[in-house]
DNA sequence: CTTTGATTTGAACGAGTGTTCAGATAACTC
DNA sequence: GAGTTATCTGAACACTCGTTCAAATCAAAG
């Protein structure tokens, strides 16, 4: 059995992944050929089916991946029993873990509609449980009287929906930074959950 | 000069423009061809071409008449001078008509990096100038006090992210109606940009 | 050096792409 | 009816598509 270490495939394997990330999200799923893809990597479009079963295997790995990163990282980070610093938690994670990563969120919001039905039932089940550990969070919130949210799921949706706009705006060296976004941001979120502070009737 | 009243053209035409959009929608402008945009009018390929130069004008008419019909209604509205009042109208009139156009709205927002770059930035100048009305309102209420927001810029960015989201998700016939969503979503954007309530010390 | 087998090439497959255009069709005016 | 012309067909053009596979290549093992 020859050529089990240093294989080239060790090389060539994340450079296909690479390069197809980094196509898809700049052109879309469907304009970027498999030649395209092949040419970025160095070799024929034959030599990328020794790496992928086929096209939609490529896209699907990919935000595959990305979910399950998004996954594995959020259920690293502390999980305070303060909802108010709960909340804090994930929004800053959220904005900072989605800057990070700007090719898989894009793809992985953008190509839903390329998957196949299972792949896409697998890849919503997974979006589906990260948007739950925040609707979780916002219940918690309500139960001990810090939130004034009604409808939890609908809020979830709404605060995720806003910190994922900064993905499609923020740039690197404009006027304010990424934590002073995420500061900004993290304010309005807690303004737009939060009970009104009682009034202090002297 | 024949047929210059009930011409073929004023039926199709309209037909090749809604076959376009509800296939750009669904599958996206690089997976759509000619021949299934023709085919889902009726005709054969090359009558497209009595309607529009090619591929790219049909997506980029398409997104030029989303953004003029959002701008013309949003300049229909009343625009009342007090800011609280007028960013619930402007919230509610935001959901209310992307409620009306998923597909266009869709398509708007997709199939940007699709568009050459003059049609790009012509597009671009127009959500812009929506943008800017959001922004001028909330600065009108920082200066008057009513609203308590760091960065206009941002929040507005923020506010019509959380917006939008609600057409990714929100499907008719669901446990809320829209009217329900949409007073939801202005209670969090009031709370969200609001003064603090004055303490009331006795 | 020879053997081994992982890796890659390069050509081929059948099908589909946007676009053009001469010619057929058919709805209108006179 | 004849004449006009907007509209549409159907074929063609020159490519590109995803995928397959026999043959070539080449690094490591023995």
């Amino acid at each position: 059995m020859a050529r089990t270490q240093g294989s080239h495939s060790d090389i060539t394997g994340p450079r296909v992944r690479e390069a197809a990330l980094r196509l898809f999200a700049t052109h879309g799923y469907a304009a970027v050929s498999m030649r395209q893809i092949a040419g970025e990597v160095g070799v024929q479009a034959g030599a990328l089916y020794n790496y992928t079963p086929d096209k939609q295997s490529l896209l699907f790995d990919l935000m595959k991946g990305h979910m399950d990163d998004l996954l594995a990282a959020r259920a690293a980070e502390p999980g305070p029993d303060d909802p108010l610093a709960a909340l804090e938690g994930f929004t800053r994670f959220h904005i900072r873990f989605h800057h990070d990563r700007p090719d898989e969120v894009f793809i992985s919001y953008m190509e839903l509609r390329n998957l196949s039905p299972e792949n896409f039932k697998e890849i919503e089940g997974l979006r589906r449980s990260y948007e739950d550990q925040l609707e979780a969070i916002l219940r918690r919130g309500v139960a001990i009287g810090a939130f004034d949210v009604a409808e939890p799921k609908i809020a979830a949706m709404a605060v995720i929906a806003m910190l994922n706009g900064v993905n499609t705006w923020f740039r690197e060296g404009g006027r304010l930074s990424l934590p002073q976004i995420e500061q900004l941001h993290w304010d309005m979120v807690r303004k737009a959950v939060s009970a009104p502070e009682p009034p202090n009737h002297g």
